[in-house]
DNA sequence: TGTGCTTATGCGATTAAGCGAATGAAAGCT
DNA sequence: AGCTTTCATTCGCTTAATCGCATAAGCACA
């Protein structure tokens, strides 16, 4: 019973090294959302999305899950150090960034308005793993 | 007086999400070490390690400084939470990773034999940045 | 089954990254 | 100056990454 399969570490900080990528990783901080709140978020095209998703996803950076025709997207549980200090590092870098502090708003004013839903992180947080 | 010139987030996780460019990485945590030690212990062609390194020095990750006919790469100092971040998360998974342990067994080996010098860091550190 | 909503994937084109081999460039020594 | 050592850069090539557009796949509901 393995935790996220032993990525290596050049390919976590690759799949992190992007700057959409970023984005999504920033967003998801919050909690768990939806692709197509996430497109609505950064304003670009869904295909754009689904595939930064798969690729944080093959990183063992992000978990989804299903929720009826929607795909909600999570960050993985931190179960070993390297997602540790990715999240660590996430957490110190990313309340600086200009665009990533404009997602934030974004999101909250999306959230305000019911146009999409943050579900907060929970113990009955049923999301499958990689593949 | 800038520090760094505020390299992006995903600039810094880009040069560093790279097998040989993390390798170099975890070598100069020890300290500053010329170009063809470096290229000694990690056993690959030298323009390759000089490539690699220059990628390094745009991210703003590490400096140079000549010795002679040397030059003398180390770690940027952590001026700036992204680089401070990306310290404690080499320092965290680096040690775990079993190419990167024989890379260091391999400097040692070598300076045991006085075939390359690794400088300590110390106060009287002269390094020229970036380009 | 058919329709609509949401997400994933295939395809083609563009761009970027990486490497090997050769060449340049800088410094020290005789 | 000539030679050696050390390092950077260029060229050509191969491979990988990214994107836009179109299309397929999965689910819900009538």
């Amino acid at each position: 019973m393995k935790a996220t399969a032993a990525v290596p570490l050049d390919e976590i900080l690759k799949a992190a090294g992007e700057p959409t990528r970023l984005r999504l990783l920033n967003l998801l901080r919050l909690g768990s959302i939806c692709v197509c709140d996430l497109q609505a978020v950064l304003g670009i095209p869904q295909p754009t999305v689904s595939r930064h998703l798969a690729a944080l996803r093959h990183a063992g950076l992000v978990l989804d899950s299903r929720n009826g025709t929607r795909m909600i997207y999570s960050l993985a549980p931190p179960d070993n150090p390297q997602i540790i200090a990715l999240y660590q590092l996430l957490a110190q870098c990313c309340p600086n960034d200009e665009v990533m502090q404009a997602d934030v708003a974004r999101l909250k004013e999306a959230l305000e308005q019911g146009s999409c839903r943050v579900e907060a992180y929970g113990p009955n947080h049923s999301a499958r793993k990689e593949e």
